[in-house]
DNA sequence: AAATCAGGCAACCGCCGCATT
DNA sequence: GAATGCGGCGGTTGCCTGATT
């Protein structure tokens, strides 16, 4: 998880800081505040060099500093604002209270940006058009308009591949017969997947940042929800959101 | 049980912009 | 205007841990 201690050429401590070393810190800049970065380890009794303290402050001691899973407002705006500034994680970090850029990039790198992959295969079948795709004649797919809440992620690229769908736990199988749509060209070199649900007043909520069709697509959070795909159409189109018809 | 792999994330590195001299 | 120092930012590294083989 952490860097193993060892030290520079200077004498200076790097790697994981130890109890010792964050209490000295945070005790120091309570009371005298950090007027100088480079300067503040030498009167905090500290070894460390002071990009370092400034990084380990920012990051982890300073008051408010928010630690664990992103929530799903989060997450986003986290996407909403990439969509918008790119890779400005400081400027992202800014809209949300208590995350630091640190703690943004690595959420965008590990658990967004993976999710772009390259398509894997294409149709010789043309489309231009966003609601082009065939439907299984026995799963009948209800088509919805999109709402406000899809308008960030309308704006990232989308493109889907619709190869074997079905859902992948036994207890939905029973209740939701596996579904296979039709092959689609892809528009976009890059797609993205978003699982989601929809209440029962049609308002979408959004499960997770899903990975690709393929491999994660359908789950669920609620026993009460329908399976259901979001098939988003890249910058040109317009997304179009499908509901099984159980 | 051991080895390997992949995900998560803390921390480092180098660059840039701004302020000061 | 040039040189210097500092803080801040984004990219990247590399270790730890849990999952998988």
């Amino acid at each position: 998880m952490v860097r193993s201690p060892c030290f520079d050429s200077n004498g200076m401590k790097k790697g994981a800081w130890s109890e010792d070393e964050d209490n000295k810190l945070r005790a120091f800049i309570l009371s005298h505040g950090h007027w100088n970065w480079r300067l503040l380890p030498k009167y905090a009794g500290l070894k460390r060099c002071g990009k370092s303290c400034r990084l380990r402050w920012v990051n982890h001691l300073k008051p408010g500093v928010k630690r664990g899973h992103f929530s799903r407002e989060e997450e986003n705006i986290v996407v909403k604002l990439h969509d918008q500034i790119g890779n400005k994680w400081s400027a992202i970090a800014a809209e949300l209270p208590g995350r630091t850029d640190n703690d943004i990039k690595n959420f965008w790198n590990t658990r967004v940006a993976r999710q772009k992959k390259p398509i894997l295969s294409t149709s010789s079948s043309s489309s231009s058009s966003s609601s082009s795709s065939s439907m299984d004649d026995d799963n009948q797919l209800l088509e919805i308009a999109p709402n406000d809440a899809m308008k960030n992620i309308h704006e990232s690229t989308f493109s889907f591949d619709t190869t074997t769908i079905q859902p992948q736990l036994d207890s939905w199988s029973d209740k939701f017969p596996p579904t296979v749509v039709e092959e689609e060209e892809f528009w976009s070199p890059q797609f993205y997947h978003y699982d989601w649900v929809a209440d029962e007043d049609h308002s979408i909520m959004f499960n997770d940042v899903g990975g690709s069709i393929w491999d994660e697509s359908f789950e669920l959070t609620s026993s009460d929800c329908q399976p259901q795909s979001r098939v988003c159409a890249p910058l040109d189109y317009d997304p179009i959101f499908w509901l099984w018809d159980s």
